[in-house]
DNA sequence: CTGGACCTTCTCGTTACGTCAACTTCTAGC
DNA sequence: GCTAGAAGTTGACGTAACGAGAAGGTCCAG
């Protein structure tokens, strides 16, 4: 009925944490209506990662069981904080084997480098001569930096796409709320350098499938991300920023 | 040297993870200069959380170390995506059993509920008349909501609350950019109701401390709260909203 | 009567060591 | 040379929550 095993309710007997109702002279366990109430409970604490012995206590004593869950949660959360703090540590090893290295002196948001000059015809090329003047807004931003706040802002961006990447393989939607939240530190990132408009924004996403060395950089960090990001940049700014695409 | 017992170095060894460069007769083991760099690349793995199995066949074949760090990476994320979840049910838990459950009838992000005027007196006392106006406009908001909506509403901001409170207890200043993040969150929140300004919103920190209600609600999350939070509301007003605070 | 399904107890294996216990070896001080 | 103490050694058991397998008993339908 539960679809534990046998042996999983044999060893829930060991350690006195479901005893069956009664034991049969054969040795069969016995369970009735009030074990099984007592089991599904086990099951819903089990499933929150509980250990057993803390969810006889629980249910067992009854006092407190929500301070016993307070607990529970604080060793959750610094276990998740934990993880985190190794998946970047993990992302910045893979980033040094694969000799990524080099991408920390270049800056993220406006995909600068040595190939700025092409990104700059590229953006004139598709967004008028105008939008090249952005440029000159982004570096009286930059222009300031330290090379360790070009460093701190690439790194800030890889994060963010790696983050996004975790989202897209998970099979969540490029417009999914969580998604869209994400974005919004792109967006603010992005708004750091230049004045972009949700329009504005909205276009930008031609750029990250379009551009040869922008897709190049988000690919080597997941080699399908380009489009999903592009149909993020798009999602947020019809969901977040109110754009009103055109009509074909 | 490297702080390991010698249990650890004698379980390493059984399992042949590191070997001793020799054993004497008297069954001593010995390391070199090879076996100590080999241990602090096990060391720097097994901080990572990597099996001793796996460490091994990375260090030993080395090849393609990275992918299996890659693999390593995906379990990873998916076990904090995994407890991510079980936090969320956790709290779900604890609120019913605290009998929380009545808050999700209220709004959150303007703290509406039966005590409605009161924050509105409130609000006009601190703020000037012009502020009640406000509520208008949340209500040309919220009015549309179904019930549904409200409860979405009122459980996402109990949520980012409590992140909040996670980010609080461990430690982080309510000005890091961690926090700041978070505050994004709200702010949009706020936002979505009413078109505050970076001056309305820093004004809004007054009210998480000074008003009864408001305050109690964000008290019954976490007693430690609302002045770290009022703190955070004034560093992302200068900080993220450029907000230029006067002098005293 | 029989085959198969289902039950039992007992034991080992899993991870990465901590913790005895019992014993040997090395080293410093007298 | 003797001795105490520090440090090394090899087992063996315990940890959490069962899975897997061995060896055998019980129940039921045909």
């Amino acid at each position: 009925m539960s679809g534990l095993t046998s042996r999983t309710l044999r060893h829930y007997d060991d350690i006195g944490l479901l005893r069956p109702v009664r034991t049969a002279s054969n040795g069969y366990r016995w369970y009735g209506r009030r074990e099984l109430l007592r089991l599904q409970r086990i099951l819903f604490l089990r499933e929150l990662g509980v250990p057993l012995t803390q969810i006889g206590r629980i249910l067992d004593g009854d006092r407190d069981g929500v301070a016993a869950l307070r607990r529970h949660r604080a060793d959750l959360v610094s276990h998740r904080d934990r993880l985190e703090e190794i998946i970047a540590t993990v992302d910045r090893t893979i980033a040094d084997l694969t000799g990524q290295a080099h991408l920390s002196e270049e800056e993220f948001f406006t995909g600068l480098s040595a190939r700025r000059d092409d990104l700059r015809r590229d953006v004139e090329a598709r967004y008028g001569a105008g939008a090249g003047e952005h440029f000159a807004s982004a570096d009286a931003v930059t222009g300031r930096w330290t090379r360790e706040e070009h460093e701190q802002a690439a790194a800030q961006g890889r994060r963010l796409l790696r983050r996004l990447s975790d989202a897209r393989s998970s099979g969540t939607a490029p417009d999914s709320a969580a998604v869209l939240d994400l974005m919004t530190e792109h967006y603010q990132g992005v708004r750091l350098l230049w004045p972009a408009d949700a329009a504005a924004y909205h276009a930008l996403a031609d750029l990250v499938t379009g551009n040869p060395d922008q897709r190049a950089m988000i690919e080597e960090i997941d080699p399908l991300l380009p489009p999903w990001f592009a149909d993020a940049i798009r999602a947020y700014a019809v969901r977040r920023l109110g754009y009103v695409p055109a009509r074909e």
